[in-house]
DNA sequence: TGTATATTTGTAACATTGCTGCAAATATAT
DNA sequence: ATATATTTGCAGCAATGTTACAAATATACA
């Protein structure tokens, strides 16, 4: 955690520090109410504002899925290797309504010819493993 | 407009037309901020209600995409015509900010091991034909 | 067409989400 | 170890979204 925020010139902090650890003890993205709940010293306002920061430094990713509040990811193994475009694709559980990121080898190349497109982003809904059953 | 309220079992109101129309005359998805310029008689609670109504019904869907504010669009032609899967991607122009729903004549299939896929959405960023000058 | 019933609208009031200014607390550089 | 820079937490505000209820409007049906 301390490697990451030095690495993007950042003061570390105890709440920057656990705020990372959240984001990457979970699988699936997070929303704010997982940092509610595990955050020792939880403040809405300093939350709000770590995000931000980690999001100008493209430490994290947000997901925004409708009718979901917004989400947290870090870009894991992939992005900082391979590119930093997302070759991944954001999946909602519609029954445990967890968000994940799921790496695809091979992402689809979308061509338009009145739209430049700069970065493809594939949100799929459906259900995960574990809801199958 | 007032065929479709009608079938879809809501009352025809002045201002569930108002609504309708102005997703329709747009080429673009809707802002609320579009609505409220638009809209003789604005009402925020209203519209509000009407939206959520529209939702459920599945008359327009929602577009949620981070750093934007909830946009609102008709599924034109395709959807009704050809299945109600949504065919097409949203295009959002870091320029001009519009949201746009593109058709996609072939639509990717993506396959996953662990996940069942029931809907696929593509959200793209990039320039839009009028900003790429 | 007129009236009873059901639905929708607008007002008020509130909850949630998110931002900013400022002083106190903490981290960094030397 | 201390001066400086950054971050935190509080207060307060703005935007977004919801609910309860009475008044207004739409629908169904005689």
């Amino acid at each position: 955690m301390k490697k990451i925020l030095k690495s993007n010139q950042l003061s570390v902090t105890p709440f920057r520090k656990e705020v990372l650890s959240i984001i990457y003890n979970h699988k699936e993205a997070v929303p704010l109410s997982v940092f509610e709940q595990e955050l020792k010293n939880y403040n809405r306002i300093t939350l709000y504002r770590t995000l931000k920061v980690f999001l100008e430094k493209k430490i994290i990713h947000e997901i925004a899925m409708s009718g979901q509040d917004t989400h947290y990811a870090i870009c894991k193994e992939d992005c900082s290797t391979i590119k930093h475009e997302h070759q991944h694709l954001h999946f909602k559980c519609k029954k445990c309504k967890t968000i994940t990121c799921v790496s695809l080898t091979k992402f689809p190349k979308i061509e338009l010819p009145l739209y430049q497109i700069d970065q493809l982003e594939l949100q799929a809904t459906g259900l995960c493993n574990s809801c199958q059953s």
